[in-house]
RNA sequence: GGGGAUGUGGCGGAAUCGGUAGACGCGCUUGAUUCAAAAUCAAGUGACUUAUGGUCAUGAGGGUUCGAGUCCCUCCAUCCCUACCA
């Protein structure tokens, strides 16, 4: 073989490395250091991998090559999240089973990953969805249900009665099924739901202990969103009834002017007055019936409300409040219920304009301010708060908690944003409860060693008639248990998407285990997983479930750390090119081409359509198949570029012309080493060649950047240093073939294909994949002569070759001695001196 | 509205510590090779200019400094997340 033929040698590598089982993880062996590398696991859908997919795990591909080569036990394992939504679609829409779908989805992912050349232990792959997967994540829900942290709720789902099905929050916009426009309306049903919020203050906390980029966390301390405030009670007025409220402001409870309740509050009914009912039962219908994120999100955000006729009583100084509902107020946060500032708070200002209430100021705003036309939320001394008259707002706040704890009006108090988990769905194709019901709905739960629930088969995968979750078409031998005589029901719910992903990262470290979801000494030797890689869209949900379950696991003494995810790095998304005509009509990249203009024109026609950079996807014409890229350019080019095209935590375009610079480089790399004629090494690389300086300064500035690169999550600029260096050693006529092993050693990790092949025409014959990796050699680095800049005022005026620790007396004679710097001082008094040694001198001048 | 990021040639990007801006790749230009083309190799390629030199240039405008892509202030644009959280 004479040409550079990706085609071949990748193909032939892979199958030695599966046949060598190369790969294999290694057996626990607390003797040496281990490393776990992780990239979030794909869901397997129809329309397969895109060339986003492997930019995270190529790098994750390299750093556990690199570790390999260090000594240390890698594991790099691959797997599937299966359970999920589009499989369920694809199944109603083709009348077949998921799994089948999902298997089949599966097999394309799998071997469109395995032409990548990725160093994935596939005897640790796993299946979210098959029963020996979900068996553990049922065995782990029993576990958080014996803590006490499962717990059925009614509460507010999405009903679409069209589709006859329950839909996602992010399914619904503007009240309707996105997919079809049909209507959408609140209902309430009894739902799992998981109480994470007992773990809201340490999950908060334990940010502080992991590596993670800041604003990921910085995301999910929001999410959590802690904040320290009152609660207050109030009471109502004529009615033995009270509430409470929860303010981040007690220090402006003399500015309160009314109340108000979300219109799902408890108390509505009973405290609106027969005059107001009407008015307040239609207002209560509409903002039922409208989503939270829409009645957030949607549209201009006019306040509304309406008057219940009733009065609160303000505990400070026995003010009659008017008591108002509106939707402004979320009854999923705080009590449901809020004293409204209008002087000090943006919504009750809105408010209150609106609908004409008092504005009264209690924090002193600044004399250009006037809360009459905005609100004053900022410091400022207490004003028309009796007592309290004169105090900053962190004091007020002290005095007044103490005060209200004082005259049991109410206490201080700490509000987290973050909710319980919604846990439960109305679908098919998700993990089965291991929960038995009685005829009130009272739950129980399946005994441990009777896991796994597993799916029934139902004739179709849709919602019953009476809106009951697909489940409910099981037969009865599948639904219906005898417990000592008494019939239970199964729970007909699935848990979510999510559930499966909370816990792969243990299942990897012993996969195979039927006892256990993971052996006590598989997690204390594998975890925590050192290095996770992923899209930052799993910032928050993903990350903050999958951190929740490990701390209950870890409170039943089943983990070992607190945390999951010691590492945690989040790729750019890969966008690509898009074409697109004035009629907004998409096209192909290959339909179109770049006119002499420099605008692009579609191939037939030539119409003018304008280029953007998007999100791949099917609709815009856009998505890069790695399939294609591998076939034309093989899967060593395809991994450099992805590496090559910019930092890995950077959003950026994918282009082919790129990755066709990069197989260029790997021709050249081959035509380096391999003789064209004989199709075998070149003959004038030879031992006996001297190392010239300038060769290995090129190679051991390769070697020290590559292997920082690989510590810091750095791939692009050592990809230039390789080239950097096949450049310079094509000019050879020999070459020493030492050197050119090191030179194979730091490309394995990011070709390795053509790297296998090289070590092999080397004569080498260790296994490269655990061959030491190079070090760098220091005194090959440095330069007897070094290039100094010659500045006047700053400004470049010419440079200067100097040995490597000229003094400074001798650059700046050598500087003065430039002519065009001459020309510059002629005429000027030196002021100044600077001398950067090895860097620049600067002359700092004034008129004579 | 809140939070986060990013802005450098025709394009992707480099400059990691305040010290020669534009490494490396793409594209483009010229040359070699070829009957020709592809491929390959070599050289050049920020703009302007009165060209061995000079001036201007890192989103815009100020500032600190002998020296700023890098530090500080003000502003603009784009992207992402979040969204009435009391």
């Amino acid at each position: 073989m004479s040409r550079y033929q990706p085609g071949v040698i990748e193909p032939k590598w892979q199958a030695i490395w599966d046949e060598r089982n190369t790969f294999k993880t290694p057996e626990i062996d607390p003797g040496t250091p281990k490393y776990y590398a992780l990239g979030m696991f794909p869901y397997p859908s129809g329309s397969g991998l895109h060339v986003g997919h492997p930019e995270s795990y190529t790098a994750l591909d390299i750093v556990s090559r690199y570790k390999r080569k260090l000594g240390f036990n890698v594991l790099h394992p691959m797997g599937w999240d299966a359970f999920g939504l589009p499989a369920e679609r694809a199944a109603v829409r083709d009348g077949r089973h998921p799994r089948d779908i999902t298997r089949e989805n599966i097999a394309n992912f799998k071997q469109q990953l395995k032409a990548l050349g990725f160093s994935y232990d596939w005897d640790r792959e796993i299946n979210t969805s098959e029963p020996e997967y979900y068996r553990w994540t049922q065995w782990i829900f029993l576990k958080l249900y014996d803590q006490g942290l499962a717990y059925l709720a009614e509460v507010p789902v999405n009903w679409c009665p069209a589709q006859g099905t329950v839909l996602a929050n992010e399914e619904v916009q503007d009240g309707r099924y996105v997919e079809t426009g049909d209507p959408v309306e609140r209902r309430l049903m009894k739902q799992w739901m998981l109480k994470i919020t007992v773990y809201a203050q340490r999950l908060l906390d334990d940010l502080e202990h992991v590596d993670w980029p800041e604003h990921v966390k910085e995301m999910q301390r929001q999410w959590i969103g802690r904040s320290e405030g009152a609660e207050v009670s109030f009471k109502v007025e004529g009615l033995a009834s009270s509430f409470k409220v929860f303010t981040t402001r007690p220090d402006t409870l003399f500015g309160a002017t009314y109340c108000v309740l979300a219109p799902e509050h408890a108390l509505v009914e009973q405290l609106t007055t027969d005059a107001q009912r009407a008015d307040v039962q239609a207002y209560v219908e509409t903002a039922k019936n409208r989503s939270e994120r829409d009645r957030q999100a949607g549209g201009d955000r006019e306040k509304t409300g309406v008057f219940t006729g009733a009065y609160a009583i303000n505990p400070v100084n026995g003010e009659k409040l008017p008591i108002w509902v509106a939707d402004y107020v979320l009854v999923t946060y705080g009590t449901g219920a809020i004293m409204a500032v209008p002087a000090h708070d943006e919504r009750d200002h809105a408010f209150a304009k609106a609908f004409e209430l008092p504005i009264i100021e209690v924090v002193q705003s600044p004399a250009d301010h006037d809360v009459q036309e905005s609100a004053w939320s900022g410091d400022g001394l207490s004003v028309n708060s009796g007592d309290f008259d004169g105090l900053n707002v962190v004091e007020f706040k002290r005095r007044i908690i103490d005060w209200l704890e004082a005259e049991a009006h109410g206490k201080g108090r700490v509000q987290f944003k973050l909710r319980d988990w919604l846990f439960s769905r109305q679908r098919y194709w998700g993990e089965p409860f291991p929960v038995l019901l009685d005829e009130a709905g009272n739950p129980s739960v399946v005994d441990p060693d009777a896991l796994p629930v597993t799916l029934p088969h139902i004739d179709a995968y849709k919602p019953t008639a009476d809106g009951q979750p697909p489940l409910a078409r099981a037969g009865d031998d599948w639904l219906f248990v005898d417990a000592d005589g008494k019939q239970l029901s199964r729970e007909t719910n699935t848990m979510p998407q999510w559930a499966g992903s909370c816990w792969y990262y243990l299942r990897y470290m012993d996969p195979h285990n039927t006892e256990l979801p993971f052996s006590e000494q598989a997690e204390k030797y594998w975890g925590p997983v050192d290095l996770y890689i992923g899209g930052v869209e799993h910032a928050v949900l993903h990350l903050l479930y999958a951190r929740f379950w490990h701390k209950v696991l870890f409170d039943c003494g089943l983990v070992s750390t607190v945390e999951p995810f010691k590492k945690l790095f989040n790729q750019g998304m890969i966008l690509a090119y898009s074409y697109r005509d004035a009629n907004g009509k998409y096209y192909y990249p290959e339909q179109v081409e770049q006119g002499e203009d420099g605008d692009w024109y579609t191939k037939e026609g030539a119409i003018r359509v304008d280029t953007k950079i998007e999100k791949m996807s099917k609709s815009r014409f856009n998505v890069v198949n790695p399939n294609d890229v591998v076939a034309e350019y093989g899967a060593d080019a395809l991994r450099i570029y992805e590496m090559f095209m910019g930092p890995l935590e950077q959003v950026k375009p994918w282009q082919m012309s790129g990755v066709e610079g990069v197989y260029r480089f790997l021709a050249r790399t081959w035509r380096l080493f391999i003789d064209a004629d004989s199709g075998e090494l070149h003959r004038h690389i030879r031992s006996d060649v001297p190392a010239d300086a300038d060769l290995r300064r090129s190679l051991h500035t390769a070697v020290q950047q590559v292997t920082q690169g690989i510590e810091e999550l750095r791939f692009n600029g050592p990809v230039s240093r390789m080239m950097e260096f096949v450049k310079l050693a094509t000019a050879r006529a020999e070459l020493p073939k030492h050197e050119l092993e090191l030179f194979v050693q730091i490309l394995a990790p990011y070709a390795p294909h053509i790297a296998e092949e090289l070590w092999e025409k080397l004569g080498r014959t260790e296994a490269l994949a655990t061959f030491p990796w190079p070090d760098v050699d220091l005194g090959a680095l440095t330069q007897d002569t070094v290039n100094i800049a010659v500045q006047v005022q700053g400004k470049l005026r010419g440079s200067l070759e100097a040995p490597k620790n000229a003094g400074k007396d001798e650059l700046l004679a050598m500087a003065k001695g430039i002519e065009n710097v001459a020309r510059f001082l002629e005429g000027k008094a030196i002021v100044k001196e600077i001398v950067v040694p090895g860097r620049l001198v600067n002359f700092v001048v004034r008129p004579a």
